[in-house]
DNA sequence: CCTAAACTGTAACTTATGTAACATAACTAT
DNA sequence: ATAGTTATGTTACATAAGTTACAGTTTAGG
């Protein structure tokens, strides 16, 4: 229950201890399956370790990236979700090695009212859910590829911690919807730029990235 | 007071008693603006008439619409932002005459734990606004111009009840971040297919659009 | 009625992105 | 070491979309 306590400086310990009585922790590894589409949502989960990267599809077999979840963030989605057993709209995946807190959807209801912390957090994650989904749509709609790939570079670098990405160019391709080729195209000429070193597998960002 | 009426088969006797008693109508009209980007949010409106449209934008002038409020809907971004005194991320203009009922915020929260009904709504309102930015991000990371085109006027038709939507290349061209050419091209591509009949800011929709 | 503004049509061109094909390099497992 | 797999580089081409320019038409306002 180590990884609970970094939750204590968020919400009040009598919340903390039903939190620890009725939620459940749920391990991940690197590369897991979370949450997929279609499936029913019943917890809504808080990350307590490791980052989750969220999906969008459609029918004919796309996939974008729309956001990270990290550090004590939740999916607000998740919770709308399952106070109508909704159907998930989203995928979810383990970046990293993954920690979890699952809230059972009963305890999400009765919370919002015993605990203004909850209500806060609540109300907080929803605001961020839609921030982040407003920055996608921005990104998605003004910016062109070159753009979107040195901003998907540096949030991975913000992430990580390491200036050094590790990815193939297919992955790369795969989250921001395009296809491989175009990404090692955008990624020679961000080398020949001097912005970022080339590696298999792993990506040097230079200082000059912007 | 009567638009308040149509609220009554949604929420508690009790609650549309405070909602009367709280909450301010405010009427617009066609093409008014009713939120602007930057501006401080301290109410959350709902929908009692009229048709509002959402707008996101970027630093560089560019703009796009997100989604339409119609009907007893309500924008729950504007909730979970009055709540923190957020400043606005989207713009609100009036389609056509509109009337809103205007929720004061400290009377949100208040609501939240004494109107389940309120609970419900707020819950159901977030999820909807959730699922149309996920449309609109799959609309434009996956479908082409054309596409997003026929489905923006199949969209207009819905909420108009009309098959002749009102509305010049240029205001086309504006909601769907492009430029007038482009759309007056695609127009006129489909009056070819025999899918529209183009007049002067009119465009007639035909049964074999889709 | 006349002029300015708004709306539409269209051509010619540029650029971004998608796609197919193929070569080579590097890593993995046996 | 070898064979198979994955990752990357590169060319050539196709298409969608953005841009500029200009002409003709309709509408609105004085």
């Amino acid at each position: 229950m180590s990884n609970l306590e970094t939750l204590s400086n968020v919400f009040e310990p009598e919340l903390i201890k039903e939190m620890a009585e009725f939620g459940a922790l749920q391990q991940f590894k690197e590369g897991d399956l979370i949450m997929d589409y279609g499936k029913y949502i019943r917890m809504m989960p808080i990350v307590l370790k490791g980052t989750v990267k969220v999906y969008k599809h459609d029918d004919n077999g796309n996939e974008i990236l729309l956001y990270y979840l990290s550090d004590k963030e939740s999916c607000s989605m998740a919770y709308s979700c399952c106070l109508e057993a909704k159907k998930s709209e989203v995928k979810a995946i383990a970046e990293d090695d993954v920690e979890l807190l699952a809230i059972p959807h009963h305890k999400l209801d009765e919370w919002l009212c015993k605990f203004s912390s909850w209500k806060n957090y609540v109300m907080r994650s929803f605001n961020e859910r839609f921030i982040e989904l407003l920055k996608s749509i921005e990104s998605i709609a003004f910016h062109k590829l070159d753009e979107r790939l040195i901003a998907y570079l540096k949030e991975k670098q913000r992430l990580s911690g390491s200036s050094v990405i590790k990815a193939s160019h297919s992955t790369i391709a795969d989250e921001l919807a395009t296809s491989r080729v175009v990404i090692s195209r955008l990624l020679k000429q961000l080398e020949n730029d001097k912005k970022i070193i080339l590696y298999r597998n792993e990506i040097k960002l230079m200082s000059g990235l912007g």
